[in-house]
DNA sequence: CGTAAAATAGCACGATCGTTCGTTCTATTG
DNA sequence: CAATAGAACGAACGATCGTGCTATTTTACG
């Protein structure tokens, strides 16, 4: 069926890892990955692992970027499928709602913005980049629903955009600390009052 | 002046480790934390700066609490001085703001929340209990504003200290990834529509 | 001043860290 | 079959980790 164009096979390996490394990340965060104990998982020897990136920096940045990829194909694409506008942001927000539900234990990007903020570095400079571009589509799907008019057309794009953030921060920070039922309650109860505000 | 009433001289060292491990905890969060480097900070020896904990759970529990200190006499202490009702609830939240701004390289205690959220410990027991105690005074300065007829008699109080929460932990974000001065001004916005959409 | 107690230093331990190196195994290719 | 490239292993490295122990120094008190 799914022929591999490349030949690699121990590129599935790599792949393995980066499930392993996902999931530890979540609960750890990527500055609590360890290569020794990945391998472990994994059920290689630790130069096995290593290879496989060259470096933990690498590795970080890999599980970043595979974490941003799942991210972008559980909460963007699926709701591609709504129409442009209110419907299409409104399937966001509840894509991104259930994404939270499933990480409740940890969410690797959120986690590591909190890791990276203060420092410098590639991991800062990728978690920024990968932040700017979520901030960036949300934005997108704003003017589109501001230009189809279920926004009023004065909408300030980036403050909805940031509103929106805030409150999906928000969930993560009470799902985790008080539990997602009654934090999900609470998000959806400030949604429909925010989509009212901004309403035409 | 001030005379110690207990003898403990030393405490002030523990006090001047406890000043260090907080600033080292701001970046690299309470799991970064390493006796030795903190030993290196303060100029004494590890087993020097151990004694004083007995551990480095300990350790990182002290600075918790430390930082939870620092947070209430930075943000609630002087908003107490504010007339009861929205006055002092914009006074919270005007303190809060400005504690973001002096903490935009990174808060501990949300750097806390983000570590222990998903797992267990005397950690995750602290950082539950503080986050809960500072919703419970958030919904306190609420319902005085319910009652003094400054917010609306139908006012949900959780809810609000929910969205008031969301939009600090938004000011967080958005701060330590692209500059403080952009984050506070949609603050400042969502704030007052905010406080417009529960008034009387 | 002398003495008990507290504070700190020094040293060592087992464990784990990221990383390097050389070797072995496997599979593809000519 | 022989040659070659890739993948994984195993051992070792220097460093750092948290944590015990035992001296030694410093402080507080009678």
């Amino acid at each position: 069926m799914t022929a591999t164009p490349t030949p690699a096979k121990g590129l599935a390996t790599r792949e393995l890892i980066l499930e392993h490394a996902y999931e530890r990340a979540r609960v750890g965060g990527l500055e609590g990955l360890s290569i020794g104990t990945l391998a472990t998982d994994v059920g290689m020897s630790k130069s096995g692992v290593f290879a496989h990136f060259g470096s933990r920096e690498d590795l970080q940045l890999a599980v970043l970027d595979a974490a941003a990829r799942r991210f972008m194909a559980h909460v963007l694409v699926p709701a591609l499928s709504a129409p442009r506008g209110l419907p299409r942001l409104r399937a966001i927000v509840a894509q991104w709602c259930e994404w939270g539900r499933m990480h409740t234990s940890g969410c690797v990007l959120l986690t590591a913005a909190g890791e990276y903020d203060g420092r410098e570095g590639p991991l800062h400079d990728a978690v920024v980049a990968q932040q700017a571009g979520w901030r960036g589509e949300l934005e997108k799907g704003i003017a589109q629903a501001v230009a189809a008019g279920h926004l009023r057309a004065d909408t300030d794009a980036p403050q909805l955009a940031f509103e929106i953030y805030a409150l999906m921060l928000g969930l993560h920070h009470d799902a985790g600390l008080f539990g997602f039922e009654q934090a999900i309650g609470r998000v959806h109860a400030a949604f429909e009052r925010l989509w009212r505000s901004w309403q035409p």
